[in-house]
RNA sequence: CGGGGAGUAGCGCAGCUUGGUUAGCGCGCAUGCUUUGGGAGCAUGAGGCCGCGGGUUCGAAUCCCGCCUCCCCGACCA
């Protein structure tokens, strides 16, 4: 491959455009490698399509090692088959729909299961035929509410999708495994650092769930890593370390105490420390009980849940609802107060809760043995040294907590932080949501149907390009990883004489030795902008034909280090394909 | 959907408060001469629905009313 830079579609830009914000669309925008065409919508110009191809190549090569089938499925769908998922209604106004002059309903593609387990249906129905994987690489649309960052978050993009058909839940193992194994080579070779977190299934609906996280300061998805070993997690899924038990005997009596006016936490441990008990309180000293109600899927009730937990943490929204999932759960308004006369508010106790068979699941660090200030179910009293698994039995234990800097790492291995990534790839096992709804059955060797069970597996491929921008430039530019760098080297030409000659030249030899090559030939522009140029479009060996050529030299650079090494002009090709071979 | 900001040449911006020459600057683009190892100089030139619609006025990029669009933060979301 060989690209001359005097006839090369590309229009760099000194300024960053106005409406960038992240390095990627800056640097994107900037080199000539994309350009917006509507909000959350880019074209990709002749650099940025090979780096995407590039990316593209990468993730094909390793779906295929894995059995991969590559197929191309149509972006333009009719209404009736996300129908029968619910996902028509399901997908809201994320979902591009449009209607045809027949008047008939389509929608853009925001993703494809619902068609892959059709074709599959279709095609197959023994289970000899299986495990099967089909993957394609195609544009996906969603009507974003908030496109953003560019390339990063577009309502346009380009992803790889993969989807699992297994005869057994075993078979679905495995093809996860495989995908999992494969999206750690692809995202390695990309050069990407990355964390893999548990999810919660969402929308999508299935069981085991992993996300990849390529950790920059400007992803969307915050996750907690450890500082100890390279446990990383969503928030959602942090389980908490549950101490020791703790011996009963010996607590001290369990006494209620006439607080006046202590309705919350604050102003509870301030009473306490003010009232000469002899020790000092803390709000981690208190149990804090809140009460929700969460209600079960295709049920009109709801149902009181205590929860309790140490006073100086937060109920963490996303935490708790990912613990009650697939019920949905609300806080109490003033009406369930009311008809529940026995929670007192500001003053709610395990007590009533448990002796009026309010469920009451407590936070993993409230283990037997354990003693707490907690309300004592009436108007400004509490109760001191309560304790666990002597004056009150939990029905259970929850995640519902805020995770805190800090906290102890679920593995035991040092404290947990907050880190920032962007999501490039998730990986799914669905289950039969998709084969219940579109009935997939596979005859088994008894001659009985079995339904099939399935996995689906995303890449963001031109998220990726961003991701890589994200993780790997400097205030110069881009430093592309050489898999993916729109070329292996950039040939400079400076000066008026015969250097933009020899650099063809050599740019000719370089490419017959099958290294890509982007040459820059212009004629009239001065070094410093050819310079500035090569830096921005961020290829990671440079040669320059320049003025040492006279003495038969050209210069050998490394873009990501800056090292500059003078070379004779009829060895550097040698020299610039061993550099390439090595990788 | 809530909050903030912005629409003027391909890109980045000034002008608007206080209406009044032919709407301006930088980059880019074209032509010529000079220059050629770090975003060159001089000269000449092309390029505008001042977001859209209405209004006020002798006169509107500028003032008033309405609308549209885009960007950022949040909510939501893969």
């Amino acid at each position: 491959m060989l690209l001359r830079m005097s006839t090369l579609f590309l229009r760099t830009l000194r300024e960053d455009p106005a409406d960038a914000e992240v390095p990627s669309h800056k640097l994107l925008v900037r080199g000539g490698y994309v350009r917006r065409a509507a909000p959350g919508v880019y074209s990709w110009l002749p650099l940025g399509k090979i780096v995407l191809e590039n990316v593209a190549g990468v993730v094909r090569e390793e779906m295929n090692r894995i059995g991969g089938q590559e197929v191309l499925l149509p972006a333009l769908l009719p209404r009736e088959y996300y129908e029968a998922t619910n996902r028509w209604v399901e997908y809201g106004d994320n979902l591009f729909r449009l209607v045809d002059r027949k008047g008939a309903d389509y929608l853009l593609g925001p993703t494809h299961e619902e068609l892959f387990t059709l074709l599959v249906k279709g095609e197959y129905s023994s289970y000899k035929d299986f495990p099967v994987i089909l993957y394609q690489i195609q544009e996906k649309f969603r009507d974003e509410a908030r496109p953003r960052a560019g390339i990063l978050r577009g309502r346009e993009f380009h992803m790889k999708d993969s989807y699992s058909f297994d005869i057994d839940d075993e078979g679905l193992r495995r093809s996860y495994e495989l995908h999992r194994e494969a999206y750690i080579r692809i995202f390695d070779r990309l050069g990407l650092r990355y964390a893999i977190v548990s999810a919660t299934s969402g929308a999508m609906g299935g069981s085991a769930s992993e996300e990849f996280l390529a950790e920059t300061p400007t992803g969307e998805d915050t996750f907690v890593r450890s500082t100890g070993s390279d446990y990383a997690a969503n928030v959602e899924a942090v389980r908490t370390p549950v101490p020791a038990s703790l011996p009963i005997e010996g607590q001290p009596e369990a006494r209620v105490h006439h607080t006046p006016n202590t309705p919350t936490i604050e102003s509870l441990v301030d009473f306490l420390n003010g009232a000469g008990l002899g020790r000092t309180f803390t709000a981690a000293d208190t149990l804090k009980n809140v009460l929700v109600k969460i209600r079960r899927p295709g049920e009109t009730e709801w149902e009181i849940l205590g929860i309790g937990l140490p006073g100086d943490r937060e109920v963490d929204t996303k935490r708790l609802e990912a613990a009650v999932e697939p019920a949905e759960v609300a806080l109490l308004d003033e009406a369930d107060f009311a008809a529940n006369p026995f929670l007192v508010k500001g003053y709610i106790g395990p007590r009533a809760l448990l002796d009026n068979k309010v469920r009451y699941l407590v936070d993993p660090r409230v283990v037997p043995g354990t003693r707490w200030v907690t309300g004592a179910d009436r108007p400004d009293h509490h109760v001191v040294d309560l304790v666990c698994g002597r004056d009150f039995t939990p029905d259970g234990t929850i995640e519902a907590a805020e995770v805190r800097e800090g906290d102890p790492s679920p593995d035991g291995e040092g404290t947990l932080y907050a880190a920032r990534g962007i999501e490039i790839g998730h990986i799914f096992q669905l289950g039969r949501k998709y084969a219940d709804a579109f009935e997939v059955d596979a005859l088994g060797p008894d001659g009985k149907p079995k339904r099939i069970t399935m996995g689906s597996y995303g890449i963001g491929v031109s998220r990726v390009v961003a991701a890589i921008v994200e993780q790997s430039h400097d205030d110069k530019g881009i430093l592309w990883p050489r898999e993916v760098a729109p070329a292996d080297v950039h040939v400079v030409g400076t000066g008026k004489g015969e250097q933009i000659e020899v650099a063809l030249r050599l740019a000719g030899e370089l490419e017959a030795r099958g290294v890509r090559v982007i040459v820059d030939d212009r004629k009239g522009v001065s070094p410093g902008v050819k310079f500035t140029d090569a830096e921005l479009l961020g290829v990671p060996t440079a040669v320059i034909v320049g003025k040492g050529l006279a003495s038969g030299v050209v210069e050998l650079r490394d873009r990501a280090t800056g090292e500059r090494e003078e070379v004779p002009v009829d060895t550097v090709v040698d020299r610039v394909a061993a550099i390439v071979a090595e990788g």
